[in-house]
DNA sequence: TGCAAAATAGAACGCTCGTTCTTTTTGAAT
DNA sequence: ATTCAAAAAGAACGAGCGTTCTATTTTGCA
């Protein structure tokens, strides 16, 4: 079998990918990912040869997965509003469903927000393509008549945004369990705002 | 005068309230706290006894001031959507002008949601405090009839702080400048969702 | 089976951390 | 001016950090 390495460097991304998302990408530490695994230290850090690149390679697991999860599952309904509240739904579950791991492009953005770097642009370009995954869905709603064309698909976007990360916040720091319903609610109220008026 | 500790304290808590709000609660460390007020560092922590202690001082100095520039102001506005509006006007500006400085309540949230202890148990009391009253002003717009008395008050303030936290990721992470007009909106059409029928 | 290369381990480094202990300095009341 | 407690400094601790270097083990291929 070729290539044992990748498969221990897969297997480290993935015990880091669940430790980061319990204590965040800045949390990470080689030693207490070395005992995760079973692993010396050293043996982990062969696979990155740095902090920072162990760091950028979670991020790019945590990309995958959320595609995995939350975009492309959504692609198998129909364009428009149908597949938008798919990806919200699917974006919904993954930030407060799995109750031990929070969502990277959330804690990320609070740790690296004033510290500039190659991981802070890896989390960025990562947040932003899915941004814009968004908001692409958004447009193609408007297109089809389903959301105001006149509005800016990115302040709908905003709004969305803003509801799964105060999902997150009172899910996850609060312990708030109604914090699900009220997401879903402001969702369908969102929903409601932009529908044209032609429709109605 | 009596208590020169005191100063000091208070001039230390202050610097740890500046460090906190760039890089963090966690990431906030005695040594360099004791170099940015030239102090030593068993100095610095012979005010506290412990970092926790330094933590949560750091959080109740936040509360103060968030308490003196978003809440108090306020309340010299009449009484339901226009004292509404102002706070919710003080919160962002809190979030989002203070370029160097982020907002505690929301990287705290992170970094202590799967952090149990006393740190995390002032924050969440402290930030229970602020939902509580910013939900009490909801009701009280709802009880003038300015805001739709069927709806959940929980709902609206679910809402809103949902703005005020896309802003903070937007502006500070992002540093997407149009993030601010979008919280502005968004404020708008939460307003406008829930204007009762019978004001139409 | 043997060999080169890849993968992992182990020990050590310089550094910073929070904390403790002891000593010195400071400042207000007598 | 003296006294005495409060405040601050200084040195040291054990631990964990990322990283480097050198061995050792494991692996895939000839």
């Amino acid at each position: 079998m070729l290539h044992k390495g990748r498969q221990t460097k897969a297997a480290i991304v993935e015990a880091a990918l669940g430790l980061a998302s319990q204590i965040g990408l800045e949390g990470l530490s080689i030693g207490a990912l070395a005992e995760v695994t079973g692993m010396s230290k050293s043996g982990v850090f062969a696979h990155f040869g740095s902090r920072e690149e162990l760091q950028i390679s979670v991020i790019r697991e945590y990309h995958d997965r959320f595609e995995n999860e939350v975009f492309y599952p959504a692609l198998t309904l129909e364009r428009g509003l149908p597949r938008l509240k798919a990806l919200f739904d699917n974006w919904m579950l993954r930030t407060s469903t799995e109750i031990d791991s929070g969502c990277i492009y959330i804690s990320g953005a609070v740790e690296f927000d004033d510290r500039p770097g190659p991981v802070r642009d890896a989390l960025a370009t990562t947040v932003t393509t899915w941004q814009t995954a968004l908001r692409r869905a958004v447009e193609i709603a408007q297109s089809l008549k389903q959301l105001d064309a006149k509005a800016d698909p990115q302040q709908i976007a905003f709004e969305i945004h803003g509801l799964i990360l105060a999902l997150h916040y009172e899910a996850r720091f609060l312990r708030n369990p109604g914090a699900a319903d009220r997401a879903r609610r402001g969702f369908i109220h969102i929903c409601e705002r932009y529908t044209p008026a032609a429709s109605l």
